[in-house]
DNA sequence: GTCTATATGGGGATAGAC
DNA sequence: GTCTATCCCCATATAGAC
């Protein structure tokens, strides 16, 4: 333990994704960081300047990778289709595959990870708005307009509430909070990443594509 | 202001339930929820016990009568089909428009509610879970058996995973974060409940409904 | 870069007067 | 039921020795 190596600032983002997924950020304190980490406390503020640079720290340096990856999927997808947009589940993959993936790629990691950018979505709070749109706005853009472009006969209302729906149930199956605890293992396996990946792409591009109903016809709220 | 009155716990739980869903359980103080009650920061300790037990408080106040509203109305449905199945469609709404319909029937303490009931899918710790299994585990048992019963050829473990994209999609709209803002209130309305209930329904049933991958054929992973 | 010690403030909870 | 005052603990952040 308490090795002094060079790599305290690793060690000290290791341990605050895991306390930051498991606890929340307001309820994670520093000291319990790095007492996790087994390094000094002052560590936190000497090499990040505050508590909030940590946060944001802690998402840039998965964030980022995920989502080149994103951008490196969808324009792939969009170069084999040429002029006509790439399907819809192309699309979804490309959105849903490098986050979900992270899971296999690191030990323990890519689960805690993925937790905190499930959960980043619903946090309340300044800095997690920040956040989000500093690191989700081109992201959010380059999709949806392909989405757009995927579905262009669907109202501009639409389109967006499915959007909408969609980050919902990937942010869901991000952090990985499981209703129905008793289902989990037994009929159905978190781990399998690519089972995973291919039902939610399976779900939201039949959702996607769900018949509008005719916009003339306003529904009267009684019955 | 500081009416002394016998309405002090309904202030504290208004007060509690506006600054909870603003800023998350950890990060509001006591303090903070008595001064914007109007109350005496010592009433929270005499009327509940303590804040664990006034976070329970809020939740049970408003869920019980949704859930009520949940089963009424997925009976309703029942009744009406008989021994047959009720539509998807059906059970969707009895799932999902009781929880949306609190913004219209509440000043502000609905969308405060729904943001918090949105949030606790996701937010961590031990008593966030116990409310969760608590007030939704008959929900969660019931609407799972109907799910099976309307969609019998389904798999166990799709079903599974479809309920939990489902259940994604549904929180996240409740805690109305909305990611592209520029386009809320542009091109699309929140507070249009019966529109949002029309197409959450209308996705998700599309979404449940979506043809499920031939069992024997398993992905080689690589494309 | 790392550590100890501490400054400074806020948190939940309660005792006891009214 | 309501209030003041306070106990006791823990938080973030920093100063300054090593």
């Amino acid at each position: 333990m308490k090795r002094t190596g060079a790599d305290t600032p690793q060690r000290i983002l290791d341990a605050a994704e895991r306390l930051f997924a498991r606890g929340g950020f307001a309820a994670t304190s520093l000291r319990a960081i790095t007492a996790e980490a087994g390094v000094n406390l002052a560590a936190v503020n000497y090499h990040f300047r505050s508590k909030e640079a940590l946060i944001e720290a802690v998402f840039a340096r998965r964030l980022e990778p995920v989502n080149r990856q994103r951008f490196q999927m969808l324009e792939a997808a969009q170069a084999r289709t040429g002029r006509r947009s790439p399907p819809l589940e192309a699309i979804l993959e490309a959105l849903a595959a490098p986050a979900l993936r992270l899971r296999g790629e690191m030990t323990d990691g890519g689960v805690s990870f993925q937790r905190l950018m499930g959960r980043i979505f619903l946090e309340p709070g300044e800095h997690a708005e920040a956040i989000l749109q500093q690191q989700l706005g081109e992201v959010a853009a380059r999709f949806r307009a392909a989405f757009e472009k995927a579905l262009p006969q669907l109202p501009p209302a639409d389109l967006y509430w499915r959007i909408h729906f969609l980050v919902g149930a990937m942010a869901h199956t991000l952090a990985g909070t499981h209703i129905l605890p008793h289902f989990v293992g037994d009929r159905c396996d978190p781990a399998d990443v690519e089972g995973t990946i291919r039902r939610l792409v399976a779900f939201l591009a039949a959702g996607l594509r769900a018949p509008v109903r005719a916009a003339g016809r306003k529904r009267s709220r009684k019955t």
